[in-house]
DNA sequence: AGAATACCGAGTGAAATGCTCGGAATTGCT
DNA sequence: AGCAATTCCGAGCATTTCACTCGGTATTCT
């Protein structure tokens, strides 16, 4: 997450070693690489090979969504094995009225829209400064 | 989850054996014996010991939230360590700024809420009885 | 050529999760 | 009083996930 951050805040700049971020973000390196694996796999980010290469967004940052980011990697949100995204009726196999079944989807589906709702561009904006606004939320 | 869905649907008809609930709900007897500790200590049931023992819930249905029970069985709701319920600005250490922080505070705040605004009541209601059947059927 | 860098696969330690086991303590029934 | 039902309690166990490491290979720049 930070590590997309990241790369929004030098979007434009051409490509970032993961060197350079992982300093800068106070993160192991060598985990870095492995996350931003899922992330190039999940065509958010770019690699560039060889000395001077680097990552860059494959989009522009207001493009991508922290959603996207948690898609890629962690896979389809899902508060419960059987209410991930995507399924239609799912794999409950057990009570067909299963109650708690209703709880997870509209859990599901709320968590869902609150991260799709937030974009790279906006967490840049929100943090340059010493962080003043804080209003961006709706009940 | 459950659990406290079936407690609520035989709500007003004196304790419940765990022994009962188990068949009805096809869960282990043993496990649900653990998590039911968890619920008494957060004052959610009542138990009564003995034989024709049981338990009970200890409030409304209508007074019980999903939020009640999640934080019950899982401590404070948490999308990350530094973002948990009441802490005020938190234990991140980090930069200040962090950008992350935002997101998972939002986030947070809207998980419970959503949780928040689903009471035991209305899960009864929204879900026929799971198999017993012989309740007053409506909806 | 040599250094910097992305790529790849496997492995590790700690924690959480769902669940089991054995044994108390309490209560109702006969 | 005694027995059975039931809550209570503490520990343990198997699996999975999480954050992270390691060693190596491929590519590209200077």
């Amino acid at each position: 997450m930070r590590l997309m951050v990241d790369l929004a805040r030098h979007f434009g700049e051409g490509s970032v070693s993961l060197h350079v971020v992982a300093t800068r973000e106070q993160l192991p390196e060598a985990y870095l690489e492995q996350l931003v694996a899922s992330l190039r796999k999940a065509g958010l980010v770019q690699g560039k090979r060889g000395a001077g290469g680097g990552y860059m967004l494959s989009r522009d940052p207001a493009a991508i969504t922290a959603g996207d980011i948690v898609r890629a990697l962690e896979g389809p949100i899902e508060p419960q094995i059987c209410t991930a995204e995507g399924q239609a009726v799912a794999n409950c196999a057990l009570q067909p009225g299963c109650a708690t079944h209703h709880v997870w989807m509209a859990l599901q589906k709320n968590i869902a829209s609150a991260l799709d709702s937030m974009t790279l561009a906006q967490l840049v904006k929100t943090t340059g400064p010493a962080d003043g606004a804080k209003e961006k939320q709706r009940a």
